[in-house]
DNA sequence: CTGTTAGCGCTTTCAA
DNA sequence: TTGAAAGCGCTAACAG
């Protein structure tokens, strides 16, 4: 058995209650007595026991996330970043990597102070826990896919920001490289709003537009930028859909010796830091890391607070120029 | 607040520990009664508190997993499959992607019924847990790298299986693609044994024979091997250390026109399904995963039960043999 | 078979 | 400033 606040009690030789109160920094012990608690408690090597706290509290001090199965690294990125910001909070992050559906269920019975899922599967249906769920439930990902509160971190409006760029140094052949093919969301959200904006302006759609992967790793980046950039009819510049590919795509370029950005342009979704230390500083757009992780958790504490519902989170995205885009080259 | 047992025993008329224990299925409750308090609990949405629950039986249900930060198939898939083993014994997985000493930190407070570490970090150092855990540590790794019980997979027996086959097909120039300068443990020994079996055959090293990869990635697979198959002196045989690199590797090979098995033999670190699928069905070498999950969990278990020290297990790894190994191509 | 009682370790009034 | 007492929701003797 480990050592409780009775045990203290008795060496303090005070009440237990009187312990209690010291270990929670009441102001209602003296200071004395309080500094002595803390002493035999440290000394006691005590460990409060979570589960009666709990149970008195009501509160689990616990938040259940629900990973998305692929692993990429910005969302790997953005989990520990929210675990350790969390932890600043007292709250303690559990991973679950199963079904949303039955992660979800777990972590309700595990009486956790509020979920967050990263919806990132492919065309996933989940709306029976609409009302059901006394506990706050946040999305990350596209607003208007679920009935919960989403931080939606508009992936279009990136799209948008990159072309935008690009289009004023001068590109007309501009290709995405990504997901074009998949039902996720998140996904399909940057494919649309690719060609919109090519539609918008006037700028040729071809086969050599979107260039699909199936996966968002580097690897599949490599293998398809490879053939994109000895097909007859090069883009001046791509647009990727996350870090994994841009990685590829350096790659790829810098093997048949095209030169980035002299030759070619390339810019990239997510808007973390890693994308400065590629070979080729990256131009991107996406919101920042800092600022997903600063929200998620600020919705997440509020959500917990105030158990009343709290509305959809549109992130604005920036766009970053680093050395990875420039005018096209004379052709 | 939510439903609670008392709710159900006021509204079945029978007092609130006749209903603990129908909801315990104990026989010592009339099975009239029994059936009349599931059936109210369920109309009611009752939702045991694990709280209290965790209190009474100074039990968590919970078992926290330390989560190797790198992220590849093999390892996800066998946390996935341990979690779902565990669940079926009403345990709870929960991940955690900190720091290995953090995360032990944390499942502690939480008083997880045990921990377990997948040990996939380069030089780790941690020898502080030693006593003063009162819950049992697991490791998954390799034996003799910590004070704790640990499950060894015996990677070199699998290396050893490997080479022992290619040679017993012909093969005289074999090439292992890995992690060869990891300080990884797990890592490292596969290396380690390579070399050694090499020199027991009397087969040569060369410069040819240990090709490193940064990561275990298909993309690093596929990138190194690229080269190596154009290289003068080409290996007949290749051993991957991953199921990631064995992804990378057919492609390569499947790109530059060699024929596997014909002009090509594969065989592949990691006894997974998956190894099936691949457009060669992949001879591979390692513990079965089903073995993996099996013995973790019962391990696991043990643990828990009998606080006693349970010894360290050394998983025996079997050869699989597919369609990627053949007799070497006449030269 | 069913109910009563006593805690599990802690927080939180309420008295002293 | 401290202590006493109640109770969070549940399990587990023990008594009926």
């Amino acid at each position: 058995m480990s050592v409780t606040i009775k045990d203290i009690a008795e060496r303090a030789g005070v009440s237990f209650s009187t312990v209690s109160k010291a270990l929670n920094d009441s102001p209602l012990v003296h200071m004395d007595t309080k500094q002595r608690i803390l002493d035999i408690s440290l000394e006691l090597g005590y460990q409060p026991n979570t589960a009666a706290r709990r149970l008195v509290s009501n509160k689990s001090w616990t938040i259940g996330v629900v990973w998305p199965s692929v692993e990429r690294f910005a969302p790997s990125a953005l989990i520990t970043r929210i675990n350790n910001e969390m932890a600043k909070h007292n709250y303690t992050t559990l991973l679950s990597i199963n079904q949303t559906e039955l992660a979800i269920e777990t972590f309700l019975r595990l009486q956790c102070d509020a979920i967050l899922v990263f919806y990132d599967r492919e065309g996933e249906e989940l709306q029976n826990f609409t009302k059901q769920s006394v506990i706050p439930i946040l999305y990350y990902g596209v607003n208007g896919l679920t009935p919960f509160t989403t931080i939606d971190a508009t992936r279009s409006k990136a799209i948008e920001l990159a072309i935008e760029h690009l289009v004023s140094l001068g590109h007309e052949r501009i290709a995405y490289v990504g997901n074009t093919n998949s039902k996720d969301p998140l996904q399909s959200e940057k494919v649309a709003a690719f060609t919109e904006q090519l539609a918008k302006y006037h700028l040729p759609i071809t086969i050599e537009s979107l260039i699909p992967v199936n996966s968002l790793d580097t690897y599949d980046g490599y293998m398809i930028t490879k053939q994109l950039l000895v097909s007859s009819n090069q883009p001046t510049a791509i647009i990727s859909g996350s870090y994994d590919l841009t990685k590829g795509i350096l790659r790829a370029a810098t093997e048949l010796q095209i030169q980035v950005p002299e030759q070619l342009s390339i810019i990239s979704y997510d808007n973390i830091q890693q994308m400065e230390e590629l070979e080729v500083p990256m131009t991107a757009v996406g919101v920042s890391l800092e600022e997903i992780v600063s929200t998620t958790v600020r919705t997440l504490l509020t959500m917990i607070e105030q158990k009343d519902p709290v509305p959809s989170i549109y992130l604005v995205p920036e766009l970053v120029i680093r050395s990875s885009t420039s005018i096209p080259a004379r052709i």
